[in-house]
DNA sequence: CGGCTTCGTGTAAGCGGTTGCGGCAGCACG
DNA sequence: CGTGCTGCCGCAACCGCTTACACGAAGCCG
């Protein structure tokens, strides 16, 4: 039915072992050797057999991303940039769609990866320690994005340094009471640093943070807008926000509108990400470069997975960039336009 | 090193035959044995080799999903969709990342799928006629997403109808003189079905279509910005635009607001997608079950992997829905307010 | 010129399952 | 009691490729 590789080595008049190595340029073979099988190959359109070579050697030329979701910006980002340097080296991409870590079963059938993929790489799942560590028994070259893990390599920016940077620009602005949309009461390592940033940049400025100013909102722009709705609430609502991702400040925006609240001039907001759509809401955030931590997330795996152990430095920080837009305006402006 | 169905066997007193027919649920076992034979297997943490079991029964448990991008809303949200079904099936994920068909050197490597995958779902890649009849050739199940072709399950929205639903809302709406942000110059089939829609509610209202207020924004967002930019330029502006994408309907917004152009108020706009971020924008857009779409042609798909031919339909056409949002309001009460 | 690399190639033993076929009870039926 | 099923299960032949090892032919050295 389909021609195998001994098709091509009768065709070519050796033997299959010369084709394999000819064909995947292995050395000790003849230079003319190797070109004939080659041309045989192609006439006769020959495509190794995925799984014939698999079982064979153990390598699956695969890798999985296990991520929350796909379908949010950050994320397809991600995913995005994987894909790139994935495709560059020939490298399958699985992937496995998992689920919010705080409501969902868990981790993907850890023993599914086993001799399905030749290396994992792992998309901020908070710190879902078990679970992580379970996986990594395995044993599979790994790499994270957004968690820092003894061992492994790992991609993230310092999120202290971005929740510091947003909450200091709305003090710079002359903000005190600064309220914060943060992700979920119980915090991801990731989450707990950019709180950490917030807190810190307030006491640095001697604000005390008022803790009725804390909403959750879930990493969602739905979270993001009742979040901000709660916080309007307040007897004595907050005069800046620090929302911890933009999706969540889209939300408080659209709550801001809905109150006929004017964001900047009315309320500052920034947030963290850097999404596409940030510049089209004129919304202050401090961007970090996504497919591109994504990309060096894969990079990683991949020498790690070549054996060139010492290619990437196993802590990877990606700088990040604070753009200010028309959510966030000094207050004596943000008083003269309203 | 690893265990293997041999181990089981042994443990379990009997042939690796067994084992295997015991642990699929095949039938000619019995029930006390495959009991015995599912214990002993849980003790060892056996798990099959993903590549052995494709080896030799020559399925791969693998659907390949080709798109042209995975950072975009619509793809990303299809994609989704696409991995809940799957992922219920236990089938695998594996992503494919074309590129713009427009500009990339075209579909995936076609010989790649073969004996990689058991099936295909294709998305809207504009009508790359020579490549997916290429591709159709390895005869993989297939569905696709957002394309006819015959004798392929396909969902799509009726595309001719999203157009004129949005356009005659315009027309309703008092507009005469409206442009139209049109993807690229060479239109896909569903491109040309949107513009199509666009003209037939044109004409049935006794406007005739002004080709100098066509632009093409090449469905992103910056696109969208230049394009209604280009349309701003012209000695008689539209007083309403329609766009064939949501993300282009972003840009431009941006663009009227560069221009200090309020939405709604000063001209209309409406589009296509029902982008999560349409309503943040106030748009009004024709929205399409996406994350739907994504599952029902993966139903369709492992309809026809199983053999059940007559499962779905080959041509599903899902409905979409107006929403009305404030980017396009009455002219009367955007002159009142204006 | 003999022994030793170095090259190029072939032989064949796996890799770990799947599955067609055949065997062997146990049972119903004539 | 013989025959024919039916239900379980084992045997063993693949599936198609990779790779350790062996082997012959050159090329090199002393």
């Amino acid at each position: 039915m389909s021609i195998t590789i001994r098709d091509v080595a009768q065709a070519a008049g050796v033997s299959t072992a010369t084709v394999s190595r000819a064909l995947r340029g292995l050395p000790h073979v003849d230079p003319e050797t190797r070109e004939r099988v080659r041309r045989v190959a192609a006439e006769l359109d020959y495509v190794v057999s995925p799984s014939a070579s698999r079982l064979a050697s153990g390598r699956t030329g695969t890798v999985a991303v296990i991520t929350p979701f796909i379908d949010r910006w950050f994320f397809s980002t991600v995913l995005s940039g994987i894909s790139d340097v994935l495709q560059e080296s020939d490298v399958d991409l699985l992937v496995y769609e998992v689920g919010d870590p705080a409501t969902s079963p868990g981790l993907p059938a850890e023993r599914r990866l086993r001799g399905r993929v030749d290396g994992v790489i792992v998309v901020t799942l908070p710190t879902d320690a078990p679970a992580i560590a379970d996986m990594l028994e395995i044993g599979l070259p790994t790499s994270f994005i957004g968690v820092r893990w003894p061992g492994v390599p790992s991609v993230c920016i310092d999120d202290a340094a971005a929740g510091r940077m947003a909450t200091q620009h709305l003090i710079n602005l002359g903000h005190e009471r600064i309220g914060i949309i943060s992700g979920r009461p119980q915090a991801s390592t990731s989450q707990a640093s950019r709180a950490l940033g917030y807190v810190t940049a307030m006491e640095g400025a001697g604000l005390t943070p008022d803790p009725s100013l804390e909403a959750y909102g879930y990493f969602t722009v739905a979270g993001g807008e009742s979040a901000m709705t709660s916080l309007l609430s307040q007897p004595k609502p907050p005069t800046a926000v620090f929302a911890m991702s933009d999706d969540m400040a889209f939300g408080a925006i659209r709550s801001l509108q809905r109150h006929g609240i004017r964001p900047g001039a009315d309320i500052a907001i920034a947030s963290i990400d850097g999404h596409e759509l940030a510049e089209l809401l004129d919304l202050t955030t401090v961007g970090q470069p996504v497919a591109q931590m994504g990309r060096m997330a894969a990079d990683a795996l991949l020498g790690r997975m070549l054996g060139r152990e010492a290619t990437a430095p196993e802590e990877m920080t990606v700088p990040t960039t604070l753009v200010v837009r028309g959510s966030t305006v000094p207050v004596e402006r943000a008083a003269a336009t309203s």
